[in-house]
DNA sequence: TCCCTGATTGTTATT
DNA sequence: AATAACAATCAGGGA
């Protein structure tokens, strides 16, 4: 551990994070996030958004490929749903026009 | 009031 | 190939 494990992660200088504008999938590891924080407060509410992190990586580290496989799988539905997104936005350059809206609504009772 | 920072890893985009 | 920036989260601090 003591290594530097030869990666001296690249110091990020700025960490700008707050853009407009369509936003990048979401990693297996921001769905294990998610999931892990809602747990993780539960059992230790008093824990930090950064400590979670740090739990949450470490634990992170310990999962396997197949405990990684369902996040691995969510966070590939969300690259598919990026993927159109940006499709959408192409193909919204493209004149459209042949535009098909279909309006289906069905009958509620409710008052 | 609004925007930025911290801490994690993974993915995307850019060069 | 390698590097920069950003994805969720939320509370606090600065302008």
């Amino acid at each position: 551990m003591g290594k530097k494990a030869g990666k001296a992660r690249v110091a990020k200088k700025s960490k700008r994070v707050k853009k407009d504008g369509p936003k990048k999938p979401k990693s297996a590891f921001m769905f294990y996030s998610q999931e892990r924080r809602v747990t993780l407060k539960e059992e230790q509410p008093d824990l930090k958004i950064t400590e979670q992190s740090k739990v949450i990586g470490q634990e992170w580290g310990k999962l396997t490929n197949d405990q990684k496989a369902p996040y691995a799988e969510k966070a590939s539905q969300d690259k598919e749903r990026y993927n159109q997104e940006k499709a959408n936005l192409s193909g919204h350059a493209e004149d459209e026009e042949e535009e098909e809206k279909k309006e289906e609504s069905e009958e509620s009772d409710e008052d």
